[in-house]
DNA sequence: CTGAAAGCGCTTACAG
DNA sequence: CTGAAAGCGCTTACAG
């Protein structure tokens, strides 16, 4: 195997020696050191634009213990959060001259393993983890014990001095199932989205809340639970359908889902919205393409990305000492178009 | 600022204390050197178990030249490919020990400052790039400078000793256009992803060819430019069937823009597919919950991720000298649904 | 088979 | 304001 970066491979003594200095002065300039003359400055400057200079970030890790590199740990599935959030920290995060290494891992286990790696071979400064299915108050103790900033994306680990980023799904969820009852629904099902995902809980928790406070028939069980893929919402709707009486509502706790509960409806017979409402959430972008346009909630993954970025980079320029415990939680906006059945937004709906 | 890994940090010094041996021969023990005595060997073991001690990868970098890290560089657009290739290239990344430092570029030069950046820090072993926008044979210099190895995904830029991997999409495209002509269809339009796209261009050029090929109306001018997007979808469609004679077709460059064919389709009061057939391009996970369900060319995503981290894996591990230029262009699957009107297979869809 | 020592490319007290 | 030197955590000839 040969030497890799080969002869491109400029240094700080390379610069040193054309600038007629020490590497320590040139180290001062990179550093903006204020103990340097302007005019050595300037020769300096100019010999690195020159020779193309950038710092080798091993070196700088290995003597600063920093390596402007910040861990993002992401659950195997969901793929479309995911590339969405990623944008959203990576267009903040590269402003700011750090780098992404990202991961994914589908259970706690193969996640400890992974910051372990990242944390104890000095890969990164800091750490930002969605991990939905973590399960508050057990495990997870592992990352918890560095002394990195963290923030958790989506789930809700008590962790002292870490931010966590939440999406208001249970008053989100909560609200919808308020606004299918205004429209003179009273037997409002619910496709799940899994017992193990904290968003999918969240939502369900609204949806609960929901039909008591509008005495929606909450003695009745319509509820069935799916994975937030579109097959099992098409499953989930079959099922659902049996019940008697059949529901007149559905809410699926993403759009996936609702799409299957929209395509079984269709191989049932049923007109949507008339003879069956179906609601989603997530705000997907083919939401309001489909036939009929899906009402939903709006879930800002980009400024979710940025927030959690935003708040790394705070954490990251704070003695560990000083940090402080945060939850930030993102309120979230439905977005209503012809699936409800809800007359008066219809007309806001125009492309 | 504190230090960052406080007490977490086990060093090799550490070990071959607690070890009683030098750090030569830590060093050697991890490196599965055969010049240890295995007695040696299984107490520097016990001792690196015991102290859960992990390498400090700066240290590493700088010693050795190799980071065990793989830059990967999208583009700021395509989130929907954008997850689905980055999960096929972790998954077989990390089973290999080696990290994904990513980011993403809108354009040529920030793409250059990105690589520059990862190159000259010393950050990447190698590097995959998704540059559907990189226009052949221009520009474009910078990186194939480097002595990593590189792969490149969807760009046709003749790197030498690089790997490029495409999708068949010219034959892909004008297959599907023959399907439509088997069904009677003579006035095909398409609606074109980007001039500035090299996948958008192949799939137009297969959809050229294929209109020739079929000799259907290729003369009629049934051609509009959209961007990838559902809304570019919709407002494509609207102005193709201002055409007189109408197309009876529309082939859309990517599954988001058929979906907005499809919904101005409805907004024309237009059925699909017997007033007017409709089929897309990549299956993403809801054409088969459309209505009507989608025919498509399914793009495996996550293959293609495989295979650009196997092939970026090879060259790793192969000296510069040794490495060839290689093409892999993966064959492409039609999936036929509902929206093209093709009788004979409706029957295959099923739930 | 094992250790002492130099060196990878930086930064940072320390001395001047 | 500037430089010589030590040190960050590893690896690797070199000597034994």
């Amino acid at each position: 195997m040969s030497s890799n970066y080969g002869n491109q491979m400029t240094t700080i003594s390379d610069v040193a020696r054309e600038a007629k200095v020490s590497t320590a002065t040139v180290s001062r300039v990179l550093n903006k050191s204020d103990k340097v003359r302007s005019i050595t400055r300037d020769r300096v400057n100019a010999v690195i634009r020159k020779l193309n200079f950038i710092p080798n970030v091993n070196a700088l890790g290995l003597q600063r213990k920093k390596t402007k590199t910040v861990g993002l740990i992401f659950p195997d599935a969901s793929a479309y959060y995911f590339a969405e959030i990623i944008q959203g920290i990576n267009r903040h995060l590269s402003q700011n001259d750090h780098q992404i290494l990202i991961s994914s891992a589908h259970d706690e286990a193969e996640e400890i393993k992974i910051v372990n790696g990242f944390v104890k071979g000095g890969r990164i400064d800091g750490l930002i983890m969605m991990m939905p299915s973590a399960n508050g108050n057990n495990g997870f103790k592992i990352p918890l014990a560095y002394e990195i900033p963290e923030v958790f994306i989506s789930c809700e680990i008590n962790a002292p001095r870490a931010t966590t980023i939440l999406l208001d799904n249970y008053n989100a969820a909560r609200e919808m199932v308020e606004h299918l009852s205004r429209l003179g629904h009273k037997r409002i099902a619910f496709i799940h989205g899994g017992e193990h995902n904290y968003d999918a809980r969240e939502r369900y928790r609204g949806y609960v809340d929901g039909r008591r406070i509008c005495q929606a028939d909450e003695d009745v069980n319509l509820e069935v639970v799916g994975n937030f893929t579109e097959s099992s919402g098409f499953q989930a709707t079959l099922e659902l359908m049996k019940c008697k009486p059949q529901p007149t509502a559905i809410f699926a706790a993403n759009d996936a889902m609702a799409i299957g509960a929209i395509e079984a409806a269709r191989a049932l017979k049923l007109r949507v919205p008339s003879d069956l409402a179906i609601v989603g959430f997530d705000d997907i972008s083919s939401a309001a393409y489909m036939d009929p346009a899906l009402t939903t909630v709006h879930v800002p993954l980009r400024r979710l990305g940025r927030l959690a970025a935003e708040a790394l980079l705070k954490n990251l320029n704070t003695d560990s000492a000083e940090r402080t415990t945060e939850k930030i939680i993102i309120p979230l906006q439905h977005v209503i178009r012809r699936s409800c059945g809800s007359e008066q937004t219809v007309k806001s709906e125009s492309f």
